[in-house]
DNA sequence: AGTTGTCGTCACGCAAGTGTCACAATCCCG
DNA sequence: CGGGATTGTGACACTTGCGTGACGACAACT
């Protein structure tokens, strides 16, 4: 399962560096943009919106501290972590980069690997979840806080793919989708798959949910499938 | 019914300071502890259980940051907040102090009135120290007090991760966290590892609860873990 | 010095999950 | 009541994720 990848924007005046951290980002399964001024950055981040920055320290023109305060000021951009570059020696500045709204600090030389560590620490904080509550329909429940499915409080055992599905339905419910809108929603965008592969998920959530539960998943001949209450 | 002032030790070699300060916070209400020395500061903490530390960067024997770092190490200060003292023109240690564990960092000489807000600032960060009771979970205990987990009364030895994280557990039942939601809460947001490292540490806890308790930590495929009572 | 205990990482192997196919069952319309 | 189209179902190989043991690094203590 592929996680969609996040979008990185690489802030450095030196190509070679750019392009060593982007090699090793996307060997981690990031996309990466670069950037090798603040003018160039700032228009990245208007249009191409990434997900975190990597800005290094020094810069030609506006500084690297400058930038990241003005991004923090910036409401569109204040949530928009940040992670400064610096070289060796220059330790001081760690608080003032910090101060000025960096979320981490890293000091060159580093290894690929702490920078993707670093990196995902960063994203991971950044990413709050909204607030789930569970659903219920007729005895079945579905919580997705602790990511469980039961049948008049008894626990349902299914595979991820098909609690996605499950979830998907349950909260998209007498409205009837194509195997194409749901391989969209459910497995997410570019994936390739057969369309029938929506039918066998279909089958083994079905049986998983037995007798009591297996009516709300209709067909709909020609069409696809539907989750609704209501009797066909 | 505990009175509502706070508790705050002062470890300073320089009983005139000590006074001071002590004085100081006494006027704005909080209880004060003195200690001269680490040995001192250390007695005091075990048997009064003060609110917070008021740390100076200098001492005989032990450094102020040395034991920093230490009672950070040790579960059962490492929620303690500290606040450095340190002379003026030593501002490049601020760094190091912080990253030793400190909370705050104020440089000497400095006024009552600053001393007391700092203070205020970090207890109102500090996590309350809410009364911690006993968890019981079929026989499994986790006493926060002790720092002690017992199966059935008999100890379980463990380390200090897998008891953080099963003291996680206890405390945030029946809800599915992944990898990453581990690693920020029980191994703090800062710190990076591998995601992986997760699963080795269930693996050691899994095993030191044996077969009696494993079960109540449970795997959610393609997710996470969950500690729960019901069955899976 | 050595010893002990803990931590983070890795490599291997197994088991669960996934996608595809072939065939059976069913539907729909002429 | 055929016959083509559509969906249900079981089986299969392939992929992925997790459990597990081992190992080196590091710090604290002897």
């Amino acid at each position: 399962m592929t996680k969609a990848g996040k979008t990185v924007l690489i802030v450095d005046d030196e190509a070679p560096i750019r392009e060593m951290i982007a090699v090793a980002l996307e060997m981690a399964g990031y996309e990466c943009m670069e950037a090798a001024s603040v003018q160039e950055a700032h228009a990245h981040i208007v249009d191409n919106k990434p997900d975190m920055i990597l800005l290094d320290w020094m810069l030609p023109g506006t500084s690297g501290v400058e930038f990241a305060r003005r991004l923090k000021r910036d409401d569109l951009t204040a949530e928009l972590p940040i992670i400064m570059l610096t070289a060796k020696g220059e330790e001081d500045n760690k608080v003032q980069g910090l101060e000025a709204g960096a979320d981490d600090y890293i000091t060159k030389p580093f290894s690929p690997r702490e920078l993707v560590a670093r990196l995902k620490a960063v994203l991971r904080r950044a990413t709050p979840q909204g607030i789930e509550e569970p659903i219920d329909v007729g005895g079945l429940m579905l919580d997705p806080v602790c990511h469980r499915v039961t049948s008049h409080s008894s626990p349902i055992d299914i595979g991820p793919t098909e609690y996605r599905l499950l979830q998907f339905f349950m909260t998209h419910q007498e409205r009837a989708y194509s195997r194409a809108q749901l391989l969209d929603q459910v497995w997410g965008g570019n994936v390739y798959v057969e369309e029938r592969t929506v039918d066998v998920h279909i089958r083994r959530l079905r049986k998983a949910l037995g007798e009591t539960h297996e009516h709300l998943i209709q067909t709909v001949r020609g069409t696809g499938y539907r989750f609704s209450t209501k009797a066909s």
